[in-house]
DNA sequence: AGGATGATCATCT
DNA sequence: GATGATCATCCTG
């Protein structure tokens, strides 16, 4: 259990698997409790009460009405922390992400978060379960360099980098460009 | 290469 | 009625 700017760049690297299909994560975002970007901001209600429930838990939202994003919820129970998986390099049942989003480079399978949850096949309904069963994390291997820099596609409290990424990985999203100050 | 736009819906005002 | 933790596509230069 650790807040999610800790959690986060302890995730990269690690291996992310929804039945069996997922890779190695290459960028996250974290999104912290008295967060005003947080969906937890304000307390639970709604869609956000998984990510209250203790670390080790999933959080899974729908995006602008047309894509799912995947979070993994690192914080004690009651505290609303997650971490929002945003790319990850493609390693097992990469023929079902081909399948699930055609036309597009293996390494950019799973670049950016809607693209990343639609090739996992992840959806609102895995939405707070608990990692273990058809969602597993594991030792993948770990990053050389993280950069950090501010979080995509976000208005408020945007001056915060608490994006990191493997700077090495060809899977990164493609937003790139929005800030590169390091922290 | 980079900016604008539409899709589409849960949540909030 | 407006707003997003997005993305693919269609402009413009």
């Amino acid at each position: 259990m650790l807040p999610a700017i800790e959690a986060a760049p302890l995730i990269l690297g690690m291996g992310l698997y929804v039945d069996d299909v997922g890779g190695r994560i290459a960028e996250v975002e974290a999104y912290m409790e008295d967060d005003p970007a947080s969906h937890c901001y304000g307390g639970p209600r709604g869609r956000n009460h998984p990510m209250f429930l203790a670390g080790g838990h999933v959080y899974i939202y729908r995006s602008y009405g047309v894509h799912w994003c995947m979070n993994l919820v690192t914080g004690p129970e009651g505290r609303g922390e997650a971490v929002l998986i945003r790319a990850l390099e493609p390693l097992r049942g990469i023929d079902s992400m081909r399948q699930r989003r055609p036309n597009i480079r293996d390494d950019r399978l799973c670049s950016g978060p809607g693209n990343l949850a639609r090739a996992l096949g992840a959806t609102g309904d895995l939405s707070g379960t608990k990692l273990g069963k058809r969602i597993i994390i594991r030792h993948e291997r770990k990053p050389s360099k993280v950069v950090s820099s501010p979080r995509i596609g976000i208005t408020k409290a945007a001056d915060r980098n608490w994006r990191f990424c493997d700077e090495e990985s060809r899977s990164l999203s493609r937003n790139m460009k929005i800030g590169k100050n390091p922290s």
